[in-house]
DNA sequence: CTGACACTTGAGTCATGTTTCATCTTTTCC
DNA sequence: GGAAAAGATGAAACATGACTCAAGTGTCAG
């Protein structure tokens, strides 16, 4: 900390990759350990005594794969995003409906934040750690997600609408709905908060015009 | 840090209060002082001697008033809540349509951010330091949204739905449209932000219904 | 004026946690 | 089967920063 020399990202390139598998084991040893303890403890709370306790190898060991603490967060958010974009494609491939796909992402999103508690709560702490990573997960998202977005809309799946903003304003309910539903709330249903929040996403809060004649 | 004693909330109840104005000032100097710090370098770059020289007082002051650095982190917190809720009352009194409400709402919300992006970060923090007071203060949010949501859906203002859900996704759109056009992107309208992101919550993302004879 | 109380000071104590490195072990591959 | 490369060790060096406390200064009621 305190010395977070003028570069926030991680320019200086990662270490050189191990050489053999018993290093690339080791290595997902400190990653796995990492994203346990960062994620119950808080990234400050956490270690790298705590860490290298967790994945049964000595302090040293950690710096023959990471410069420091906040580098393997940086790793721990790449790896999050790997993870879910994985989870959510297969959740999702075969649909050909952009609100089903809606549908079964949110629902597929929100099983992932159950099950990898850790993990999201490390990417939402990263925030603080190195701001850009935390920039870049969000942005990588939200780029792709307009594109579909859009993509829909032109097909007439989709209302007409500005695919940036509902790009992020898709991804903040989801993150809103995970944090209550799926990660405060560890009993509530994820299938009864999905459908509720799909008919929001599909509707909005708007009455039904009250009648009148049809346009 | 480190040593949190068991109690992670603040049951130890506050300090008490400074007993002349003289005090007083001291301690919102220093609570300005730290909100501005902590607020642009983060909880733990930012340190009790970086606060208390931005404040210009000394070290042991900064404990006549406060526990600790999470200590001041909770009244922070706190303040958020006070400042942001009567910025949004007095954006919103004399609306009687939900609909409008949630619009102006929306747009003051986003000023605020754009105003005080420290105090932002800092509620935003707060939960890797006080992960109570950061429910707290949403829990307080969604269940005042909760009952106004319920209340114009009985007046038929609004469509029927999930309050509580619905009170949530209004809360994650809010913050993520704010994080993404409100503080990162300085230069961003507010107001079409605004009128995008009130299309969306008004409306959603489905097509109309094609035609067809009506219902 | 003056005593009492509120407030202020800042250097030192103490605890903690990161990072280095000389040395040892394991694996690789000729 | 053995030497080089890769991996692993852990204790010591080093840095940092929260918090305490004994000794002040300011303020105001009487």
């Amino acid at each position: 900390m305190a010395n977070a020399p003028i570069e926030e990202a991680s320019l200086p390139s990662a270490l050189p990759a191990p050489k053999t598998s018993r290093g690339e084991r080791t290595r997902q040893r400190i990653l796995d350990a990492a994203e346990r303890d960062i994620g119950r403890r808080g990234f400050s709370d956490a270690s790298i005594s705590t860490i290298t306790q967790e994945a049964a190898v000595a302090q040293g060991t950690f710096y023959l794969y990471f410069r420091s603490k906040e580098d393997v967060m940086r790793e721990l958010v790449l790896r999050m995003g790997r993870r879910l974009r994985r989870h959510l494609t297969l959740a999702t491939t075969g649909l050909t409906h952009r609100l089903e796909i809606e549908k079964r992402g949110l629902h597929a999103f929100l099983s992932f934040v159950r099950d990898n508690p850790n993990l999201y709560r490390v990417v939402a702490e990263s925030q603080f750690v190195d701001e850009a990573a935390y920039q870049r997960y969000y942005n990588d998202f939200a780029n792709n997600y307009r594109q579909v977005l859009s993509a829909a809309e032109g097909d007439g799946q989709l209302s007409p609408g500005d695919a940036e903003l509902r790009a992020w304003a898709l991804m903040g309910i989801s993150d809103f709905i995970g944090r209550r539903y799926a990660l405060w709330d560890k009993e509530a249903s994820i299938e009864a908060a999905t459908e509720a929040a799909f008919a929001f996403i599909s509707h909005g809060i708007a009455p039904k015009p009250t009648n009148g004649r049809a346009p």
